[in-house]
RNA sequence: GCGCGGAUGGUCUAGUGGUAGGACCUGAGCCUUCCAAGCUCAUGGCCCGGGUUCAAAUCCCGGUCCGCGCACCA
């Protein structure tokens, strides 16, 4: 953990960045004209223009650069999507309250914790409050008895119904990548049934969290930007080279799990190498995602990527590291990279009975000896009336487990309990050769799935930054003018109709050139800059009067985190500040 | 959801049972040839509901919201 500032001044800058956030419309409560809503948060002027450069960011590495599709799901599904998901279960929380201490207990955890249930989760209410009377069962904190105290069930869904009536019940998705999941058979088609290949999308989430806490960083609302990427377990393997170099901090579960344990510094291959980082896959994600949090703006100093424990992994992750970023001295999680293998897709493909595979071609046609059955129906018909079908389909079962069986005269099947011998003539058995092109195979999933609202909070305080400027206090924040809000501020040097004019003139040339532009006129030019400097405005430029009385004047172009001018001729200045803009040219190498 | 603390202009705050003051910000004007300067003026506020009281922003109850701790975070 960072040492570098004391918690009492690493709290300070927590408070103060909230207050700023408010006063320069970056984030601010909903709804505060009724008194507010808990967890709900509204992005002002600049924090959605922030958040804006943050996603178009994300989609440029994670969709552009990697060959990725982007989608756009609805935010509202049916439930039984969601019962496929297993979130319709799985997010649903059984509370029990003790009547002694006070204290609110998962009651399925107690439930196991005490007995030999194993999965208390999948029973009804009435039941496991049947089981703590039972057991009696009593509060994990202070020992009173929880016999009959009522068990409530909380869904962190929002529930609604679609239609009319309330007949269809449909939930707000509590993440988003079931909407990517449940359109797999079309995207499959779009990726032209060639795997592997990647899906994202950036959207709104929603949990009726119990508790939402600290700001924006745990809301009821949220963004997320999330990647599905399918691939072939079997085959695939990512391009580990690009990313074998790259430094990172790792904290492995063995080391949280140790006394003393501590932070690796590593890189990406020799994790793999070594097996810290188990998937290669999980690995390059990893790879990718360090560099971009480097340049959006995240302190590497105070980013680090944690492996899950085992107790806290979803049953179905077989591996998964969150990014971490530290604020106020403690660490949050901003992104989860982690393994789902093939759960996601297997649940829908059970519970909507479409196919959720990929047809993989083998490099040369396998040739395989296959046992088939093709029964005599009009034998089977009249000989088991309605039981017909089952026959039929122990039949098929039977010749492709066990060949030996029709080697006699007659082949003996179980049918509910009963045993029943058919003829071998007419089953129509037959072992041949048949010639198969390919295969089947339903994708595994990596899954890196980032919180776009805290990181936008950790790209604020990590740039949140006091100095003094001329013996004056100086606010601002260092913004990577990658995701800056605005990128420039034009003003005139004082109030004057010829300056105004062609300061006005270069903010509209600046426009034109594509740039997030404002103009400032009120007050005097050091309040400008200092307004600029407090919502990150990489740059000012400023007209004065030898920009105006002379050819080729010039205006000051000042440097928000040096407060250092350069003149800049104005015919040159949308191209030169566009190339900044772009990341091909940097202030320092401008002349005087 | 439980416990503790809090809620006063846009922001930060002072305050007494007798209907609120400051600072900063913002706006208008003056001044000003590059970093929140100065002067004048202006806008704007007691979280919501109920109770006690002649009178409540202040006391009491309930609610909402915020912060912290616990729990929760598939």
């Amino acid at each position: 953990m960072s040492e570098r500032e004391p918690a009492a001044e690493r709290e300070r800058t927590s408070e103060k960045l909230v207050e700023l956030a408010k006063r320069r419309g970056y984030f601010f409560q909903s709804s505060g004209a009724y008194g507010g809503v808990g967890g709900f948060y509204t992005f002002g002027p600049q924090g959605a223009a922030l958040k804006g450069n943050v996603e178009d960011a994300w989609r440029d590495r994670f969709a552009v650069a990697e060959g990725n599709m982007e989608i756009d799901a609805p935010t509202i599904m049916p439930e039984p999507v969601f019962e496929a998901s297993g979130h319709l279960d799985g997010f649903d929380d059984m509370l029990v309250e003790c009547p002694e201490c006070g204290e609110s207990h998962r009651a399925d955890h107690v439930v196991e914790d005490e007995t030999e249930y194993e999965d208390a989760e999948s029973l009804p209410i009435p039941e496991v409050e049947d089981v703590i009377a039972e057991y009696e069962l009593v509060c994990p904190s202070c020992g009173a008895g929880l016999a009959g105290q009522a068990v409530d069930a909380f869904n962190l869904m929002f529930a609604t119904t679609i239609g009319p009536g309330d007949s269809d019940p449909g939930y707000l998705r509590p993440e988003t990548a079931q909407g990517i999941f449940v359109e797999f058979p079309r995207l499959k088609e779009y990726a032209r049934n060639q795997l592997p290949f990647g899906v994202t999308q950036i959207g709104r989430a929603y949990r009726n969290e119990i508790s939402p806490r600290r700001s924006i960083i745990r809301t009821r609302e949220f963004t997320q930007a999330e990647l599905e990427y399918f691939i072939d377990p079997e085959a695939d393997e990512p391009d580990l080279e690009s990313v074998a170099d790259v430094e990172v901090t790792l904290y492995p579960a063995s080391e949280q799990n140790a006394d003393g344990g501590e932070e690796i510094r590593t890189t990406i291959g020799e994790a793999v190498d070594d097996g810290t980082i188990a998937s290669p896959w999980v690995a390059y994600f990893l790879g990718v995602a360090k560099p971009w949090y480097d340049a959006v703006g995240v302190d590497m100093d105070r980013f680090r990527f944690r492996q899950h424990l085992s107790g806290e992994r979803a049953h179905y992750a077989a591996d998964c590291w969150d990014a971490e970023s530290e604020i106020d001295g403690n660490w949050i999680e901003m992104a989860g990279f982690a393994y789902r293998s093939d759960y996601d897709l297997s649940k829908h493909a059970e519970h909507s009975g479409d196919r959720f595979t990929v047809f993989k071609q083998y490099d040369e046609p396998k040739t395989v000896e296959r046992a088939t059955v093709d029964p005599d129906m009009s034998y089977l018909g009249p000989e088991f009336g309605g039981d017909a079908q089952a026959v039929v389909s122990e039949l098929e079962a039977l010749a492709a487990r066990d060949r030996s069986a029709f080697e006699g005269d007659a082949v003996e099947i179980d049918l509910e309990g009963e045993t029943h011998e058919i003829p071998v003539e007419k089953t129509g058995f037959a072992v041949e050769e048949q010639t198969e092109a390919g295969k089947h195979i339903t994708p595994h999933v990596i899954e890196p799935s980032f919180g776009v609202d805290r990181l936008v909070y950790t790209v604020l305080h990590h740039a949140y930054r006091e100095d003094e400027v001329a013996g004056e206090e100086r606010t601002f924040l260092e913004l990577d003018p990658e995701v800056a809000p605005t990128f420039v501020g034009v003003f005139p040097l004082q109030n004057d109709d010829e300056l105004e004019d062609a300061a006005r003139d270069i903010a509209a040339d600046l426009r034109e050139a594509g740039l997030s532009v404002t103009y400032d006129d009120s007050g005097n030019i050091g309040r400008r800059y200092r307004r600029q400097d407090e919502v990150g405005t990489p740059f000012c430029v400023t007209v004065d009067y030898e920009s105006i009385e002379r050819d080729e004047g010039g205006v000051t172009v000042r440097e928000r985190d040096s407060t250092e001018q350069k003149r800049l001729a104005i015919g040159e200045l949308a191209e030169t500040l566009s190339a900044i803009r772009a990341g091909d040219l940097a202030f320092e190498e401008l002349g005087e």
